[in-house]
RNA sequence: GGUGCGUUAGUUCAGCUGGUUAGAAUACAUGCCUGUCACGCAUGGGGUCACGGGUUCGAGUCCCGUACGCACCGCCA
């Protein structure tokens, strides 16, 4: 061992006795015949004096120490004169009796400080000088805490941790897959797992009633702020329970979690159906910290979210609201006072090409509580007072309304335009948080591209009983045993009851569009198995890195990720991916041919 | 596959309507300074203005293309 003590753990009670520390060199200052070295490791700062009074070539050996250089001191812990109040350390500082230079360093390419000077991009390609930086190495510590917290609670709850294979099949459905060549099986592929849903699917049938794993999952598709190639995945599953079970299982862990990481008491988790969180907020996961939910003024189009059809609250008069399938409305409370400007502003937010709303009525409620609004020379005020009561406006309260063909549409477009009132109002607090389920998503979504049903959750999902008899009149309709776990708008976890039974595995593949032929080759294995006494089981998973992220405050889950891709999927640092020699694609008998643009 | 923004000193950025030798801060180097702690002061070195093409008497600045980065849409059972 190099070392005695750590930085940043000495104190004045330490006075007096003499220490060995080794660390890396923060920063040197010289001040006339004194330097001042600030030692730094893992634990904190402490700081060497050098006085030429007392040894002249240790001081000369001191200044010529650089930033970052490895050293090992020994001296006497001594009571500052002048404290620093700043640092854990500030009342004591060493005298050095020896320095041994372990190694040197070149001036980092940025500075190793917490308000690091350095772009994401350079940090990237020296992660490891910016892994030296304090909030970098306390969000890679918490997530250590949480992973930590995560497997204590589920081996108090009985829980076994089971590795499943990262060398597994092509899927279809879902994402693209990463692939791997097999030297030993020319022209055949492994695919690295998307999840490993069948694996702990057949863990269920293997009788280990309660599996979970923090395994890495890898999709190939575009990345986001939140969405890496590779990423961490908090996976359950549970047999012999239904969905009431593991909702108050994961609830309890998150609440555990809430409670020893941040020291919160988060109240127990609401429930919203899927329906009702898109007829509300537009969107599957909404972000509950505020309120300012979506009213209804209009809607010829009933639909999965909203079956009732409402009848418009305006006279005829403006044609666009006249025509519209769909018109919706939210009440943004206080904020009459904003400009013009700010309102035109708006206007173009909502019309940008990501949103694609056509436009925007905005009608301010005045302080006497009549109403002024962008339409009044469509509307008299009488119509404009139903509006106000619909909305339930206050004075000073300003109603933005979004209309369209497409109720969904329109949905999601007044979804985005919640959200950013919500951050122009500052409701979007990153202190706090509100966790929801969402339940009772539905089976299935219709895919334009592939003109088909496609599984909103996976195949595996079990439909609610009470809709079976759907699945063959009308399958857009049905709803599936399935959840989403959502805080602060995003979704930290997913999961559903899963079908047990091979035949009704069968039907719904079929509806899937797979003929048995195809749905034995690519899940033979699965089904099969169901004849074997399978129990009946469900599970979910949750994103670690997105869970992890939302705790520390993070925009992005690559700031708790200690070596995270970039945007076009590449690690900067390693410079992968790369090509592979020549006699490496010889060995695997694999011809790279590259489509020329 | 698409949209937007960006690329200037080691780093973070400024650089107006095209005009003489491209700046600041910080980092780095050297010197001074015996209680500093974002020390201070002085001096100095440091630039393929991403790359390619075009417009122009003249391009860091305008136009087109490419590459790279970030955010987003599509995509992500």
């Amino acid at each position: 061992m190099f070392r005695t003590k750590t930085n940043g753990e000495l104190r004045l009670s330490d006075a007096g006795t003499t220490v060995t520390l080794a660390g890396w060199v923060q920063r040197t200052r010289k001040f006339g015949g004194m330097t001042f070295v600030d030692l730094r490791d893992r634990y904190g700062i402490t700081q060497l004096v050098f006085n030429d009074e007392y040894d002249a070539q240790l001081c000369e050996q001191a200044n010529r120490l650089g930033r970052e250089w490895v050293i090992q001191v020994t001296g006497e812990v001594s009571e500052r004169s002048n404290k620093n109040p700043n640092i854990p350390t500030g009342d004591i500082e060493i005298l050095v009796k020896t320095l041994n230079v372990l190694n040197e360093s070149l001036t980092p390419p940025f500075t190793i400080e917490d308000q690091s000077d350095g772009g994401d991009d350079l940090r990237m390609k020296y992660r490891y000088l910016d892994i030296r930086r304090n909030p970098v190495r306390s969000n890679l510590q918490l997530r250590h805490k949480f992973a930590f917290e995560v497997r204590r609670y589920l081996d108090q709850q009985g829980f076994l941790e089971i590795e499943t294979p990262v060398l597994v099949n092509s899927t279809p459905e879902g994402a693209r897959d990463f692939v791997v060549p097999s030297r030993m099986n020319p022209g055949q592929f492994y695919a690295l797992p998307q999840s490993p849903q069948t694996l702990k699917q057949l863990c269920m049938v293997a009788g280990i009633d309660r599996y979970f794993q923090i395994c890495k999952c890898f999709r190939d598709e575009d990345l986001r702020a939140d969405r890496q190639p590779e990423f961490t995945q908090i996976d359950c599953e549970m047999s012999f329970v239904e969905q009431e079970d593991i909702l108050q299982m994961f609830e309890g862990m998150s609440r555990h979690l809430f409670k020893v990481i941040l020291n919160l008491d988060i109240p127990a988790l609401p429930r919203m159906t899927w329906a009702d969180a898109m007829k509300y907020y537009g969107s599957d996961k909404p972000d509950t910290r505020f309120g300012m939910k979506f009213v209804e003024l209009k809607n010829q189009q009933p639909d999965n979210a909203s079956r009732e059809l409402v009848e418009s609250i305006f006279p005829e008069g403006f044609s666009v609201f006249d025509s519209a399938a769909y018109v919706g409305g939210i009440c943004c409370e206080g904020q009459a006072v904003l400009t013009r400007k700010q309102l035109d502003q708006l206007i173009e937010f909502v019309k940008r090409p990501q949103i694609g709303a056509k436009g925007l009525v905005y009608a301010r409620v005045q302080e006497d509580g009549s109403v002024k609004s962008s339409v009044d020379k469509f509307y008299n005020q009488d119509a404009l007072q139903v509006l106000k009561q619909k909305m339930e406006a206050k004075p000073g309260d300003l109603i933005l309304i979004l209309s369209g063909d497409d109720a969904m549409k329109v949905r999601k477009q007044l979804c985005e335009l919640r959200l950013e009132m919500g951050s122009q109002m500052g409701l979007r607090d990153k202190n706090k948080f509100s966790c929801l389920w969402v339940i009772d998503f539905p089976m299935y979504e219709w895919s334009d591209e592939e003109q088909r049903l496609m599984a909103m959750h996976h195949p595996f999902t079990s439909p609610k009983p009470e809709d079976i008899p759907l699945l063959d009149t009308d399958p857009a309709s049905v709803r599936a045993n399935a959840y989403d776990m959502v805080i602060n708008g995003v979704e930290v976890g997913g999961g559903s009851i899963r079908i047990h039974d091979a035949k009704l595995q069968q039907k719904i593949f079929e509806i899937l569009g797979f003929t048995p032929e195809q749905a034995q080759l690519k899940f033979g294995f699965l089904m099969n198995a169901f004849k074997f006494g399978a129990p009946p089981h469900g599970g979910l998973a949750y994103g670690l890195d997105r869970f992890v992220s939302l705790f520390a405050g993070l925009d992005s889950i690559r700031d708790c990720i200690a070596f995270p891709k970039n945007n076009s999927g590449r690690d900067v640092m390693l410079d992968a991916p790369g090509y592979l020699d020549q006699s490496q694609l010889d060995e695997l008998q694999l011809k790279v041919d590259l489509r020329e643009e």
